[in-house]
DNA sequence: CTCAGTGCAAAGGATTTGCATGCCG
DNA sequence: CGGCATGCAAATCCTTTGCACTGAG
């Protein structure tokens, strides 16, 4: 999918949820996507010097429930947010254990689908209705390494 | 590993890091037993009343760095702990979106093993040493469901 | 014009810490 | 006895919210 259409399909989430996509939400969606894995409210602010935190963490929010982007928290106390599945390509992350990093990565298909058939076979055992999974590495980056 | 079996290897990594075996950690460690997966400070507090909070937040931080106990978070603001995982058996989560309820379950050694060897590959092309892998599944469990 | 979006600053809530007291070793 | 553990309450820090202002439609 390209930034273009990234872009056509975020103003349609957002049109969908009775919401403007404005210069804020704009950079935002690009902050998130030139990142080579999910940001903290902080690494964005960064990045972007024109976004006020409070503005961030609002349209952040917004962008959440329309479905754009997803909220994740891995190790440390920063909330970290990344775009939705559906706007970039399944993935998973390598979380450095030592600078609290998150950098994606991805499985070959045969793996990814073996492991879907043995989750769905576990979750039903316990009546569980599987609607994503969560694959994460904990170890050291290679720039802590 | 039973029980008491447990409480002695609690008893070791407290040595080890030069802490004490308090009645207070011990109680910590038997409520998390005592669970069918990770728990929040509240879950802890309201299971065994006799505990403040201050004292949970603490000894938890303190039986997080002995290795005895692991944080995690997983979609909600409240952390949660369980017992180290050379303490209990690899296992992996069910996390309701619904209740936010956390629940253990385990993959079949074949899967693990696979599994493993594709991280193991993923990792490398990072120049990304692992330390462990943490698999949850996300969706509705069956009380919500 | 109108109302959602914005930005600042103040409030909220989970978690942490200072300090006096109690208890283990 | 000495020092760590405890418990209460106050402080911290990420995050959320109130309010007045700005800008898109």
């Amino acid at each position: 999918m390209t930034d273009h259409d990234v872009d056509d399909e975020v103003a349609d989430l957002l049109r969908q949820a009775d919401q403007r996509y404005t210069s804020s939400r704009r950079r935002l969606v690009a902050a998130l996507q030139a990142g080579d894995g999910p940001l903290t409210i902080t690494q964005i602010v960064a990045a972007d010097g024109s976004l006020p935190q409070s503005t961030v963490y609002r349209n952040l929010t917004v962008l959440e429930d329309a479905g754009v982007v997803t909220r994740i928290v891995t190790t440390d106390e920063f909330a970290r947010y990344e775009l939705a599945e559906h706007l970039t390509e399944h993935h998973h992350h390598l979380i450095c254990s030592s600078c609290g990093d998150v950098t994606d990565f991805s499985l070959d298909t045969r793996t990814e689908n073996s492991l879907d058939r043995a989750l769905g076979r576990a979750a039903e055992r316990f009546g569980f209705q599987v609607e994503a999974h969560r694959l994460d590495l904990l170890g050291i980056c290679a720039m802590c390494g």
